[in-house]
DNA sequence: GGGAGTGGTAACCGGAGGGAAACCACAATG
DNA sequence: CATTGTGGTTTCCCTCCGGTTACCACTCCC
């Protein structure tokens, strides 16, 4: 039966930090929109400038939530086209190491696309372990 | 119009290192997965009873898509029962800061969500810009 | 013989996510 | 007058994600 310490999970609290963290950057373009936040504060049109495929509603959207979760603040300039700023809250400055965690690898990562060293001729192919695999 | 600076987007590279680092991180569970995977290999019925919520069928999703992308490998045990350990290779290490930052978020978030200001009666409720608002 | 444990796959199916486009109200601008 | 730019909302629509369930093929153990 090949037993192998049986349960040895090592944490995993029962709420889930991680899930927690993800809950507030998930959706598309999320974490995009907080990393263009990490600078100065921005403005609706500026950041659908900045990323040019996110569309008015999603934005708009994802504004809301992250402004609900405590992440950005909105600030309304009473200006003749009033205008509003969306800056990061000290919560929301937070996440900037994980947003530049994730920038890191993604770096690393476009580098490597260059050199892809994918199925070695010497190793299997690829062994699967004895799955139905009908004909 | 109040023009302020017009185009300062400072870096954001053609091909954003966020996107692609998100595409491995995307999708339910995967985080977490990398997660449980950060310490010791560790077989499919373990990971399944790690994270008692996920389905076999989104586990066996992720890890095919896993090691599609480099992050982990597949190593099956020709044991009486042949069972499956899988392991993060060096680029999935790399994500393992990325899963610590954000953990580290996520646990910080869940002692503000003992004591959220939320709404701050000095303050005013929530300014509109000047949007339709109909009726 | 029957059940459990191994590691999955196949089919079904509802709901959410997200893209596209129209619309709004108003001021300044051409 | 028409257009542009401001910041969104609303509707439509479609895809895809993920949950559920059933099933497989095999071996070991009671």
């Amino acid at each position: 039966m090949l037993r192998r310490r049986k349960n040895k999970t090592p944490p995993l609290p029962p709420l889930c930090p991680l899930t927690e963290c993800m809950k507030l950057l998930g959706g598309a373009w999320t974490a995009n929109l907080v990393w263009r936040l990490s600078g100065e504060p921005r403005r609706f049109s500026e950041l659908r400038s900045d990323i040019p495929r996110i569309s008015a509603k999603v934005l708009s959207a994802r504004l809301c939530a992250l402004e609900k979760n405590g992440v950005l603040t909105r600030h309304v300039v009473a200006s003749s086209p009033p205008s509003v700023e969306y800056a990061l809250t000290e919560m929301g400055r937070e996440l900037i190491p994980v947003i530049e965690a994730i920038v890191q690898v993604g770096m690393k990562l476009q580098h490597r696309v260059e050199v892809r060293p994918r199925s070695v001729p010497g190793s299997a192919p690829r062994p699967r372990a004895r799955a139905t695999h009908r004909t």
